[in-house]
DNA sequence: ACTGGCACTCGCAAGTAAGGAGTGCTAAAT
DNA sequence: ATTTAGCACTCCTTACTTGCGAGTGCCAGT
């Protein structure tokens, strides 16, 4: 990571040219600048630090005769340095609270909203997957006989979580007999792991053991999928921006959208190594997602580290209004690891 | 409803006509027509018919010395020419059912399992609206103590749905006196629906009577939502189509896919007045929907009816491959019945 | 160290021209 | 009476100019 020392004067046009290029998404050009912001430099200073920048690679030129665009690593720059002074101003802060201590206090219901409100705020795709209970430690079970041979099992996890099943037995099992089955269970095997579970002997009714495993299992199931379900809200914003004009940039994105696996790896990989509050800007795909290349994508983890955490993140172009949506995602994972705290 | 006459020759003319727009998506010329397919006719008698066919406002020019293209009425002939007729290759009905049975027999995985399906048969964008059971009747209540004054409440229906909800009481309650109340309630309301369960008196714990009105609220709730979760997938099929190369097109149809609520109500309303198993095609947004000016819909509704209903479809662009997404939408729409008739 | 000036590059928009696919019509052929 | 061949005409598409202007780099003067 070399990085090239910067004049303060330089540092402050290229935050200029980036900021404007966001707005503009056109190249920018050093008269433009001079007229248009009242540095008191002529054009042909800002010409000479432009060249100095684009040497240096922050900037590029589109073609010979045209204005300077921010590359990747200019890009990252200006993130770096606006990243941890950005702060979304109260009044939005307060809004967004009000809207989630409104609504229903339901996971479903607050992904929704957090997928929403990240999506409007920064105009890009939202992302936002539930939290994932990292031990998965047995609370309750209970089984309902519906018709004839099938059973509904209701599983619930000292986390809160929630897993329903249908299960079809080799014999019809009289609602008395389940209640017995479900009884024993819950006495015995309050606080257990999975792991724990699927070594255990269980007497004397035979339909308890059966029940057992197939408890072990669907905990390990749940344990599986590395995270909850995705939410995601604002596909059609980033259809909007001029350089997805062509066809073919936004099909590739929002690809990424349609293979939940892709998505979670993403997610998950990016944020694993870090810590929860810390945030992630990926720009252009980091060299490793090829579909992301003209795309960025801010991440954040929340949630209580070692019970349930989550991540959340808005992908946009790269050109994206990131003094908005860096702090936005902040507040938002801040807000929902809060809400997880329950 | 007036139809004019078409005779044997302009209609398999016209049928050509639209296989092949749907095709190439590009004017379809009189020449073209001629050589390619082995009609004994030479252009000029083509043309003529081509110029009754535009007449009668199945064709139109999209410029004067341009090939014809279908215009929505030329759609709506060939749809309901070919709607009948139509079926799936054995082959394929054998690879689809055979992914059902094979998933895991969860409402969650079907869904996903027949949007991914349907979005990969047909190449548009599926929708798949969850069954809605239509009377909702108490079956089972559930009451576990999480921490403190939280309280689990799982809520299962005679229909197999099942609800879940976190509850705050005003003061902490142990779990033998919330499994008293479990097993009480569970032994009146059996059956019941919500109506019924508002206006009823429990004792002896005041208890009771608490969570009883909460009951009832969500059941109402569970009734309200006029249909189930929507699935969807495929949604980046549509940006391939050519007719969208212009971005404003896409945004507008997906804007659909971003409004849960328009989705619904188009979902039942347009399928609300036709039996189950009935598909119905809309073709250009019918007048009705201006977003979807450009795009068809064919919709079916899957279930027992009476009992529980949900809803699918696919939308592509005006030009979609009619004849392999029929049939699809009404195979897989039986196969979801045959499901849900469990 | 900054600025004014100048020659140069090159994308963009408008204008022009050639090419071609397709049509409608009429007159001849079946 | 229907079909076909021929022909003049339309007008979209594509490619190729041309001129304009924004922007650059560099040099010489402050």
């Amino acid at each position: 990571m070399n990085m090239p020392t910067l004049t303060e004067r330089q540092k402050t046009l290229l935050m200029l040219i980036i900021r404007d290029y966001i707005d503009t998404a056109q190249p920018i050009g050093s008269k433009r600048l001079a007229e248009h912001y009242n540095i008191n430099l002529s054009s042909a200073t800002i010409r000479n630090e432009m060249a100095a920048l684009t040497e240096m690679g922050y900037l590029r030129q589109p073609h010979t005769s045209a204005g300077r665009v921010p590359t990747e690593e200019g890009y990252r720059y200006f993130v770096s340095e606006m990243m941890h002074s950005a702060e979304l101003p109260e009044t939005v802060q307060h809004t967004i609270s009000h809207q989630f201590y409104q609504s229903r206090p339901e996971l479903d219901q607050w992904m929704t909203l957090a997928a929403s409100i990240l999506a409007n705020q920064s105009q890009g795709v939202s992302v936002v997957a539930a939290p994932h209970v990292e031990s998965t430690k047995f609370k309750h079970v209970e089984l309902i006989s519906t018709q004839g041979r099938q059973v509904l099992m209701v599983l619930v996890m000292l986390g809160g979580e929630v897993s329903q099943q249908i299960l079809t037995l080799a014999e019809p099992v009289a609602q008395e007999r389940l209640s017995g089955t479900a009884a024993r269970l819950n006495g015995l095997l309050v606080g257990q792991t999975a792991q724990a579970i699927s070594t255990l002997t269980v007497r004397p009714d035979p339909l308890d053991q059966d029940i057992l495993l197939l408890i072990a299992q669907d905990m390990r199931r749940m344990a599986e999928k590395a995270s909850g379900e995705i939410y995601t809200d604002g596909l059609t914003n980033i259809l909007g921006e001029p350089e997805f004009s062509e066809v073919d940039g936004p099909r590739r994105a929002l690809k990424i959208f349609e293979e939940p696996a892709t998505l979670q790896d993403l997610l998950t990989k990016t944020t694993s190594n870090s810590n929860v509050g810390a945030l992630q800007v990926l720009i252009g795909g980091e060299g490793e997602y090829d579909d992301l290349r003209q795309c960025s994508l801010v991440i954040a983890r929340y949630g209580v580290p070692g019970m349930a955490t989550g991540a959340l993140g808005v992908l946009g172009p790269m050109r994206m209004a990131y003094s908005r949506t860096i702090p936005t995602v902040r507040f938002v994972a801040g807000l929902l690891s809060d809400l997880v705290n329950d």
